[in-house]
Parts: C-alpha cells; structure tokens; sequence
RNA sequence: GCGCUCAUAGCUCAGUGGAUAGAGCAUCGGUCUUCGGAACCGAGUGUCGGGGGUUCGAAUCCCUCUGGGCGCACCA
C-alpha cells in the first residue's frame, strides 16, 4: 500500500521538476516540504503549501507557481482533483472509487498492514529500562520502558530489524548494598535479633524480606556464615526474574542483557581509555583544567584522578574517567559500552533516558567524537518524569525505602493496556502526571476503553451477522457511503503516521491517532447499521467488508502501541 | 549562577514556518432505548506565560523577562 503524504508529494516533486526541465519554472534546488490533511475539509484531503515556498527562489507570484505545478502534476490514480486556493494553496482530493477499492488492500495487508520499506536491510538497536537489578521496576522506569518499546515496535514496522538491549551492571556498592541487605534478612528469617541500620545504604523493600524466605526454605540456615556475595548474586539473579515478569506483563522482552561488567573483563575499558589518551583528551590532574579558583581549594589535597578532555565538544567541564583511587567512574563504560554499539553495526541506535542524566548523554557523545566515530547513529530520547497522583495529590517514591509504587502494582491497579496507553500518550518532552484514580476509572474519560470499544464493537457486528448467515464476499465496494469513505481517510493516514514517527522517533504520535481514529469510527457505527431491516441485502454485505477492514485497522494500531486486541470487554 | 526542558480553552494535552489555533474531559442542552450506551448529536470558551525581533506568513525560529521541572560528583 502506498503513503500517501509521501506519494502526494513526490507528484508534486515530479511536477516541479518537469517545469523546471520545460522552462517554465527557473532552477533552484528544491526545499523540504510537507504534505498533510488539512484542517479544514472544504481545503481537500492532502494540502501543499510550496508554492508559497518557492514564490522567491522561482521569482514568481505564488499563485502562478501553483497553477504550473499544477500544469506538469503527473497522472495518479489515487487522485480525483486538485484545487489551487489563494495565496497559492494545493489542495487534492482523493479519488472515491480508490478510496473504496482500499477496503480489499486493507484486508489483505492485515496485520501487515502499512509494513513500510523505509528501514529495510537496516538494523536499529533500541535500549532501554536497564535498571540495575537492586529492586523492582517502579514508576520511574515505567515511561522509558513504554516509550522505548513503542519505538522498537514503529521501527519494525518501518522495516528496520530492531534490537532491543537492557544494560545494567552488577558490580559495585549499589550491589554490594543489596548483597549485604539481603543477609540481614536471612539471618532474620533464621530468628536472629539482627536489625538493617537506619539511614545507611541498606536497602529496607519487604521483597528482600520474600527473598530471605526463599532461601531459608532452600537452603535452611547453611549460609548463616556466608558473607555478602552469595547473597548478593541470589537478589541479582532473583531481581532479574522479577523483572522480566513484569515487563512481560506490559509485552516487552529484550534480546540482548548487556553486562557492564564485561567491559572490563575484556579490557574494552582499558582500550578506549588509551585511545582517548592518544588522541590527546586524556590528563591526569587533581581538578580539571578549566576549574575555578573555589573548585581548586575544594580539590586541594585530593590524589590524582584521571580526566576525559571534553569541554572541546561542548561541555561545560571535563570529567573523571577513573578516580583516584584507580576505579572507574560510570562513564568511561559507558562510552566503551556506546562504542561497541557503533562497532556491532548498528544503522541506529536509539537510546532512552531520564532527564537526570541528560548531561550524561552529552559525555558519551563527545566520547564518540573523541574517539573518530559516527555519533549521528546514536539518538538520545530525554524523558521528563513521571509523577503519580492519587485522589488529586503526589505520590512520593523512593527506590531505598519500602513505600514506593512499583511498576507491578500499577498494572495490578490499572491494567496492562491502561499503563501502556497512557504512558504513551504524552510528548517525551513534558512531564507526565498519571493519576491513578482517573486510570482506575472504568468509564469514558478512559480513552483506552474509547478505542478498545472500535474493536469489540466490530466483533459484535461480526458475530451478529455470522448468525444471520450475511456474507461479505464479492461485495459492491461502490455501494460504500461518505461517511465509510471518511473513516478509509483517516485509515489510510496511518501510514503518514507510521512513517513520521518511525523517522522522528516520537511514538506519542500513534497514541493521539488511534484517539483520532475512533473518534471517526464511532459515529459511523451509529449511522451506518449492517443488520437492518431498512438496510438492502447488497448494501449490508459491502457494509460487512468495510467493518472487516476497520477491523484490521484497529487491531495493528493497537499492536503498535503493545495492547490488547479484545473482542469483548 | 550556568545548561537542558516546559508554559496553548475551566482541567489534561495535541499542534515545531502556512489557510479561521484543535481534541478529550468537565459544563449545558438533546438523541436513543442498543449489530456492545464504555455510544451519538449540538452549544460556548482562548492576551498560544509577558515583551521585542526575523519572515509575504510565527503557538512554532531568534533575543529577553517571568514562573515550574531536571541536571551542574573522584554516584550510577
């Protein structure tokens, strides 16, 4: 099936380009442009306004720019007409007959549907979540999680062979922390009179309290002596499990647990390091270089760290690559971890992350500049947070102590297909409130419900119709009316979607579509029955098939946003 | 203080150079009594945070001010 933003415009880029070749219209290099619907339906289906764009480089009045692309438009059968509406306006109208003929290209697509080439023979790596295994997921996570996968899920459907990473790390004090928390909650589980501290690092979240039991029951009291280790790999390893399920509940499942850890059991760590080095972005100081006199006294006195030059690429100041005392701080993994991304040959790796580590991102970009590599292949999508409202008030979370809201008990509040939705359904840039209660609300301020219904709505006519024996093949699509043609519109506008949200990485897009989409099918469903005595037999049977093809478009909607497809509800 | 980001209808938000700025919810009025009413129809609402600039054209780009959020570690 075709897009038809894109097909649109490439009749308008012939046109220009045969006035161009014909003398009517001066050589000038042609601008991006854009064709969509318009607002208004009196200014056609698909409107281009480059005729005002091309007024100056053509040295011509915009109007009269319009009526020559207009003259060299090259024949489409998708098209019935094109207008030219002042100052210089394009608009076209599709074609109805084409238009109904699309109920059979819809059906036969299926969940195929609008399956796009764009990314074909590409590979696209999306990681997110990549939460260490120290608790379960919680609402922070969440947006990332959603978002991440949505785009892994429009990259495929743009043609990309799509990736999706977790990176995490299971070293160091986070882990450590855990280990030696979890031990004093086994020896707990024993009877011992062993308390976690107050306000140290411990980790106080009652599925510790779980873990320690399992272990009892596995292991009885043999690891009393045993030190933090075990117990630190146990939680890892029953962390993981954990939070898997969950993501499973919500349809996401990475392909590749990227260990941090292997960094440096391979020594990528230790390579970059002396590549940046050679490359003359590596020194060894005890403050950076461009510090100020209040930073130097501050610094006064410490050893020694070791120090990525970066303030060339635009950063505000250099930072520590390994400390003093001869670790590593996160960011040289990281960028270890981001050159090996470009390494495996990825044509796009998209990366998710919380505001907080915006500055971060900056870092290993220029890590990838220092080090010679194509840093345009890694796009950074910087989420704002997510706060939690109960009954009009904010929800406090903590990941160290017991009384946050993890991801689990959100979907066990709410749903599944609630938390993806409406996770989904906000620009990454601006902050999302999720008010439980309205999310908890089974009724019609719930757009999840607003369009699941299309669906079940569908199934009903199906099934109604089953019974009554009314077949839909070889039916008289010309039969179908102006509001069916209306819904095919806005149908076919999926593929626009797909494909601008494929290429700007910004799948809130499908979330307000889908809204968009039911709010065209429902008043169409009122008006226009199947089942009717005042309905002819030829009319009922072309109706069935075009409910069919709504059908079809509902349900790949849905799967794009990693929801339900429900026949009843 | 510096960097990023946000500010659009009563509320929650779309809209990133084009035509008269749009949805949903809420409010008010109506339909209907059902191929699933979790529905449909109709009505009103805007100094697009303030100011300046660029442009034939700005909610959109630039500057500036105000007000939120997030960063500005030898944490990850």
């Amino acid at each position: 099936m075709i897009v038809l933003a894109t097909a649109h415009a490439q009749l308008v880029r012939d046109a220009i380009q045969a006035a161009q070749a014909a003398n009517d219209l001066p050589a000038f290099e042609i601008p991006a442009f854009e064709i969509k619907p318009p607002k208004r339906p009196e200014q056609g289906d698909y409107a281009a306004s480059i005729a005002l764009q091309l007024a100056k480089p053509a040295g011509m009045k915009p109007l009269d720019v319009a009526r020559l692309i207009v003259y060299h438009l090259p024949h489409a059968d998708f098209v019935a007409a094109v207008e030219i509406a002042p100052p210089g306006f394009i608009n076209f109208r599709l074609d109805d007959d084409w238009l109904a003929q699309q109920v059979e290209a819809i059906i036969t697509a299926g969940s195929q549907l609008f399956q796009l080439d764009h990314g074909k023979g590409k590979r696209a790596q999306v990681e997110f979540v990549s939460a260490n295994p120290t608790g379960p997921l919680h609402i922070g996570r969440s947006r990332g999680a959603i978002v991440g996968d949505s785009i892994a899920r429009i990259l495929e459907a743009a043609g990309y062979a799509v990736e999706r990473e977790y990176y995490f790390n299971n070293a160091g004090m986070q882990m450590q922390n855990l280990g030696s928390s979890l031990r004093i909650r086994y020896l707990q589980a024993l009877g011992q009179p062993v308390e976690i501290p107050e306000g140290g690092n411990f980790y106080q979240g009652d599925y510790l309290i779980d873990f320690a039991r399992q272990l009892v029951a596995e292991h009885g009291a043999t690891w009393a002596e045993h030190d933090w280790q075990p117990f630190k790999e146990y939680a890892e390893q029953k962390m993981f499990g954990n939070i898997r399920a969950t993501l499973k509940r919500i349809e996401i499942e990475h392909d590749v647990f990227f260990n941090e850890n292997s960094l440096f059991d391979n020594g990528a760590i230790w390579d970059v390091m002396e590549e940046l080095d050679q490359r003359g972005y590596v020194y060894k100081s005890v403050e950076w270089e461009g510090a100020s006199e209040e930073e130097k006294l501050k610094a006064a006195g410490k050893e020694p760290a070791t120090w990525f030059r970066c303030t060339p690429f635009g950063i505000e100041k250099d930072h520590v690559l390994v400390k003093s005392d001869g670790t590593p701080t996160y960011t040289l993994p990281d960028i270890a971890y981001h050159k090996d991304k470009l390494e495996r040959g990825f044509d796009l790796a998209v990366n998710i992350l919380g505001a907080d580590h915006f500055v971060q991102h900056q870092v290993v970009k220029a890590g990838m500049q220092a080090l010679g590599l194509d840093e345009s292949k890694i796009h950074v999508i910087i989420m704002q947070f997510v706060r939690l409202i109960r009954q009009g008030k904010e929800v406090k979370m903590s990941t160290r102590r017991g009384d946050y809201e993890t991801l689990d008990d959100l979907i066990d509040e709410t749903s599944p297909d609630a938390v993806r939705y409406l996770l989904l359904a906000r620009s990454p840039d601006s902050r999302l409130d999720f008010d439980l209660d309205l999310a908890v609300a089974q009724n019609n301020e719930n757009p999840v419900y607003y369009i699941q219904n299309a669906l079940v709505r569908c199934a009903g006519i199906f099934r109604q119709t089953a019974e009554a024996g009314v077949s839909d093949d070889a039916v008289d699509l010309s039969l179908l009316g102006t509001d069916e043609l209306r819904f095919l519109r806005k149908a076919l506008e999926l593929g626009d979607i797909i494909e601008f949200s494929a290429l700007n990485l910004e799948p809130h897009k499908i979330a307000f579509y889908a809204h968009e989409l039911a709010g065209v099918f429902h008043p169409i469903y009122d008006s226009v029955r199947v089942l009717n005595e005042d309905v002819p037999a030829d009319v009922a049977r072309a109706r069935l098939r075009f409910y069919r093809a709504a059908q079809v478009v509902f349900k790949r909607v849905l799967r794009l946003m990693g929801m339900s497809t429900p026949e009843y509800m």
